[in-house]
DNA sequence: CTGAAAGCGCTTACAG
DNA sequence: CTGAAAGCGCTTACAG
């Protein structure tokens, strides 16, 4: 009716300016978008037409302001072309979007001094209301500090520092590593069989050792420390122990590289030196989350539920957001996925 | 030296408790913060000891409420998983975290139509400064509305609806195809070669059809209408066709599958079918995002910077931000890189 | 069912 | 160089 109805408005309103058009208080318009505390139908309606007519969005900060909760989520990641990224990425977007909340990602570049970084965080509890937080992301004071705050946090592929009950989110990296050496051993009769480790401080890769070893020695092999070397979980530097394990002549029978992209490097160095896969050395991998089923040989590997990882830890951090509580650890099963790399078909 | 010093601190520091603290005003220490307006230098070092003592943060939406900026960016995408997601977040998340800004994603499940759903927008000018927009991601009357508003906006894949001044951010994609079927022709003397198109409203594909015209054209060989189908940019829906020509027994040199997911499809149809590529049928991609180079035989394609272009388009939207100018268009170069599908080496 | 008012934690003229 | 105060646009007791 007034003369700014036409559509010709060019600033935001705010939640005064519907109030005024639906003639009502702006604590009526809060309720009625909220729906929070009873309102008449009449007026509601009223409120809706205004707040259409004016094209209304309420200010995110605002109200997070005025209600102390940002409805917003952090992740906290390092790489953010690692090859379980995208999956990862879409579970906890999916939660999120889901559940009504926002999405702020940040990937660290590298870990700064917490002295220094402590003021200028790109997350945390000044702009969400909980983070997702990839092993590594975070160093442990700064988690500690967090935890003290009692600032809602989950860890991925992580266990909480010193004995910071932060609830986390991994695989059954053991339990799959341990099936896939066992078929190496038990279908294929592989006995020299190497382990490539994955980054320093990498968790999942200390399971996966742990698996192999465990297959071995249910096997009655013994354990040799020099076939496992450092593959790094990268496609180059798996490539650098194959080729020395080449050249000095050392017996092996198959590579389980830590993981694909480690695969592949081994595969490649392998192919470059003229040797056959499997024929000659059999190789596998974990994870199965890039496109290498298109390589020849397709590789045997180990599924981890990637996506439904992230989305389980979006979904504790919700739970600890909205009463308080998590489940402390969520381990999710692996699956042996078995393609033609180990010597099979 | 009080007795809230020693670490026990459990609930969050505001501005106030800083300047109390550092005996100062709050004005000033917002003025030591942002570093706005004169301070002296003792002042500025005890408000900062106390910024660290108290581990203080500036509250995100405080900030935002008062100072009509979020500082933050949003990125409206569709298919998180595409294949050049991860290049294109990596671009964007960088670029943005370089700025200093935050970055807000969102994943669109469906467009809902634009009557119920203007309120409930994920991202807009109610959370951020501005919105990278991939293509397809917002309907035209929002964009409109949006840049209407004023609202800093940069468009990816997409040209701006109507006579929208919003910038946009996309690849050589006619002049790529146009290369890759050139050298079809020219070296590999194929004359038989099939286009797959991409999904219905994709401007890539446009254009990359149009190189592809333009080469058969350069090359007097004529268009044929029965050499071009759908391939979805899309492994499965890429397989029909090709199985389709096959089962016709359509007469076919090469195939420039539209992207490459198509490509892949295209290259197992064959395969399976008992063809052998690229003696029997080349094939071309686009993109060379994915780890497609581990395939038998690895892809020819056209190289995207799809990275850079996220970055581009993030220093697009900064710069809107910042000085309400931008480039209307940055056209990124694409680059042919020749592998084995084509029929070379 | 509805409104007046305080307050969330900052920034920003305005004085001095 | 510094401070007092208004105001950003909401939510939330508190009254009625």
């Amino acid at each position: 009716m007034s003369s700014t109805s036409d559509g010709k408005a060019i600033s935001r309103a705010t939640i005064a300016d519907v109030a005024e058009r639906a003639g009502v208080s702006i604590a009526t318009v809060s309720r009625v978008i909220n729906e929070t505390g009873p309102v008449a139908e009449d007026t509601a309606a009223q409120v809706w037409s205004a707040i259409a007519e004016l094209k209304y969005r309420p200010s995110a900060a605002a109200k997070g302001l005025a209600s102390r909760r940002t409805h917003t989520l952090g992740f906290l990641v390092s790489e953010i072309s690692a090859p379980f990224f995208t999956p990862l990425l879409r579970g906890i977007e999916g939660g999120t979007r889901e559940s009504g909340y926002s999405l702020l990602i940040h990937a660290i570049q590298e870990i700064e001094p917490a002295v220094t970084g402590a003021f200028r965080r790109p997350l945390g509890e000044h702009n969400t209301d909980g983070l997702l937080v990839f092993a590594g992301c975070l160093e442990d004071v700064e988690l500690a500090y967090l935890y003290k705050l009692g600032f809602p946090l989950v860890l991925l592929h992580q266990t909480p520092p010193n004995d910071l009950a932060i609830p986390y989110v991994t695989f059954e990296n053991k339990s799959g590593a341990r099936k896939l050496v066992d078929h190496l051993i038990e279908v294929h009769d592989y006995r020299r069989i190497a382990f490539l480790r994955g980054p320093e401080d990498q968790e999942d890769s200390y399971w996966r050792e742990l698996g192999y070893r465990e297959a071995l020695e249910a096997h009655d092999i013994p354990f040799d420390p020099a076939l496992v070397a450092v593959g790094g979980f990268n496609e180059k530097l798996a490539q650098i122990p194959v080729r020395t394990w080449l050249e000095q002549g050392t017996a092996i029978d198959a590579i389980f590289a830590g993981d694909d992209e480690a695969a592949v490097g081994v595969i490649s160095a392998l192919q470059q030196a003229g040797q056959r896969v499997p024929e000659d050395i059999a190789v596998v991998g974990f994870d199965d989350v890039h496109l290498y089923h298109y390589m020849l040989p397709p590789l045997t590997t180990v599924h981890a539920p990637v996506e439904q990882a992230g989305r389980e830890a979006t979904v504790q951090l919700l739970q600890l957001i909205q009463t308080g509580q998590a489940q402390p650890l969520v381990l999710l099963p692996t699956e042996m996925v078995i393609r033609r790399s180990c010597g099979c078909e």
